[in-house]
DNA sequence: AACTATTTATAAGA
DNA sequence: TTCTTATAAATAGTT
């Protein structure tokens, strides 16, 4: 191209085949930058030397990986999407199924129901109706445990009452008799040797205000005070 | 470059930007070809024209793959696994959120309410009751809506059996006057004239062995047989 | 698509 | 590598 025309073959010099490779590829790269600009195109390059090395052209609006995307697309090839593809098949049928879940919570919620003939309703409500049943009855049997956990205790701590009254009963006598004094150290009896006594105290009520469900039925909450 | 001078600019006028593009493509890949063949090199060029098409270049020592997976193991980049990460993500996150979903539709099926407090039970009840009701109500609104629909259906055939009997009547009267002999046709009159007469029956009942839900206020199910 | 006046790219040399 | 420069090649505007 200049001082002389050279005939398109292999270079055999190889600093000449350097040199000439780095002054093309500059032109190559400059044009693919003015093509991008004057042609509002998108230009992806890629070169590798004679030596190995490797250099890149990117439009500045594109990326190498969207060109290459395109490139597939376009083309029809498939150099790596198999997995992509799997992961947003199966991406798509998670979401279908988290779409029917949520569908399906909403018609239990009582919402998006205007889609649903007579019969469907009607399964729906018997669901419902079951479904609360063993909802309630749940309830009532975690109440339950809750109440009889309760009674044990509160049978202990009678039972370490009544002890407690019958020790008391006994020194009263030994004292009247002038038998036993070991200092009046009573507590250590029955083991409250820290010096305060437990209080407990059971509350059973239907609790009120904040209880607002519509139940149809009997429905007693019990909170323990201890 | 030739009769003028040209700014580096996207050229507005469209044909003119899809000349440059073309004259500028060749001369391009011209280019390449030439570097290809002078340097030993191997070249990929991918465009995307402002048209959407897309041009390719390649060394035909090469493939398009194979500079593709030199240039990502060169710069050590995976143009894919980022987006793999990202999906693999996503993926996991649908995953916990259906695992939830499914777990809130199973406690109001009545299922998995064993790590459930009192406190929990109690206004997971309420929901479904409140819900319940929600349902039932709209049961019984499609309900009203196809009773309305049935009466409205029943008038009308009354009022055609009516029409009918009063045609009847006045043939009747003619007949027996003597006045008017049309061959007989009498369903012409109201259009049935495809021969059949329409049978319309409304059972009005409980609908019985099927109906299994313990529902605690009435239900009633209406059938049309028609 | 072809022409051509000019601009741009670049081969060879420094 | 970079600069220089004579010359080949590319191309903008036109037909």
């Amino acid at each position: 191209m200049a001082r002389g025309k050279i005939e398109i073959k292999r270079i055999e010099n190889s600093t000449n085949r350097q040199v000439t490779y780095s002054k093309r590829r500059n032109g190559i790269f400059k044009k693919a930058s003015e093509l991008t600009v004057l042609c509002d195109a998108k230009v992806s390059i890629i070169m590798l030397s004679s030596t190995g090395k490797l250099h890149e052209y990117i439009s500045p609006s594109a990326t190498t990986k969207q060109i290459f995307d395109q490139y597939q697309n376009t083309l029809g090839v498939d150099l790596w999407s198999y997995h992509y593809e799997r992961m947003q098949e199966n991406l798509k049928k998670l979401k279908d199924v988290n779409k029917n879940l949520r569908k399906e919570i909403r018609q239990r919620m009582g919402e998006h129901l205007s889609d649903l003939s007579v019969e469907e309703l009607r399964d729906l409500e018997q669901e419902m109706e079951s479904s609360l049943k063993m909802v309630r009855d749940r309830k009532y049997q975690v109440i339950n445990n809750q109440i009889e956990t309760f009674k044990k205790k509160v049978r202990n701590v009678e039972q370490i009452h009544k002890n407690l009254l019958h020790e008391f009963d006994a020194r009263d006598r030994d004292q009247y008799y002038g038998l036993v004094d070991n200092g009046g150290d009573y507590e250590s009896v029955l083991g409250f040797s820290n010096g305060s006594s437990p209080v407990f105290a059971l509350s059973l009520q239907p609790n009120p205000p904040n209880d607002l469900h519509s139940g149809v039925g009997s429905d007693l909450t019990f909170t323990l005070l201890e």
